[in-house]
DNA sequence: GGCAGCCTGGTT
DNA sequence: AACCAGGCTGCC
């Protein structure tokens, strides 16, 4: 029951999550790599085109065709999940982290190091940024743009960061996620938002897809490598 | 904590 | 034809 006859009361997000309220249902989504919503009003086209999974008729004003509303998604990594009621959903997402374009210096040193009682192991700082329970709403693009605004190595154990670089990782994270968001996110192949504009990060990405080439602070080449299971792009001359 | 597996389209 | 990226879940 994906909202079937509910008159959406709230959008909300949290990290990647998002959540559509309705009167007689919620839904959570997570766009996972390709997933995306399409918005097509009335009498416009639907993008034809495989990989729709799911499309919500729209009633507007005084039962006016209100358009429709798409889910498609070609790699399926994406999901929708109905929930009972928001309270339902929300109960799912407390198991996130604080959302990353708020968190504040103090919240993500608390929640990045390991607290001698709970952690033995002590990762390295990518593997904790991409943590959706550490912080929610950082991925792979943004872990690397972060950590290298913030000139902290991907490789760095967490428990070796001093006060003064968790400082400039929280407000790092802050920021381009700040910025991505104003720049329509970044469009490396398919994302589009739900007009169908692609974003234009991509073009100010400092690290992230550049490996090997050079750094645009000090010159060098740009190193990249799997850290934490994923493609990761640093500086090793900027980055400590 | 690591890592396979899910899936597809683009690249090699 | 084989390989790869990527978020997240679930298994070791």
């Amino acid at each position: 029951m994906l909202l079937e006859g509910s008159e959406i009361q709230q959008v909300l997000r949290h990290g990647k999550q998002l959540g559509v309220i309705g009167d007689c249902g919620t839904i959570g989504v997570h766009l996972g790599m390709t997933g995306q919503f399409l918005y097509r009003g009335p009498g416009e086209r639907l993008a034809k085109g495989d990989h729709v999974h799911v499309t919500w008729t729209l009633v507007g004003p005084r039962g006016k065709s209100g358009g429709r509303l798409v889910f498609r998604d070609p790699r399926r990594f994406g999901g929708i999940w109905a929930y009972r009621d928001q309270n339902a959903l929300r109960c799912r997402w407390e198991a996130l982290g604080p959302d990353a374009l708020t968190i504040g210096a103090g919240e993500l040193g608390e929640r990045l190091r390991p607290s001698r009682a709970t952690r033995q192991v002590v990762r390295n700082v990518k593997a904790a940024l991409l943590d959706q329970s550490t912080v929610a709403g950082v991925g792979n693009i943004y872990a690397d743009e972060a950590l290298f605004r913030s000139g902290i190595r991907p490789t760095r154990p967490v428990d070796e960061l001093s006060d003064t670089e968790i400082d400039r990782l929280s407000w790092a994270v802050r920021e381009v996620l700040t910025e991505a968001v104003e720049s329509g996110g970044s469009t490396l192949r398919d994302y589009v938002d739900a007009d169908g504009s692609a974003g234009s990060f991509q073009l100010r990405h400092r690290v992230y897809g550049r490996g090997g080439q050079m750094c645009i602070t000090c010159g060098e080449p740009l190193q990249s490598g799997t850290v934490a299971q994923r493609m990761t792009v640093w500086c090793p001359c900027c980055q400590h």
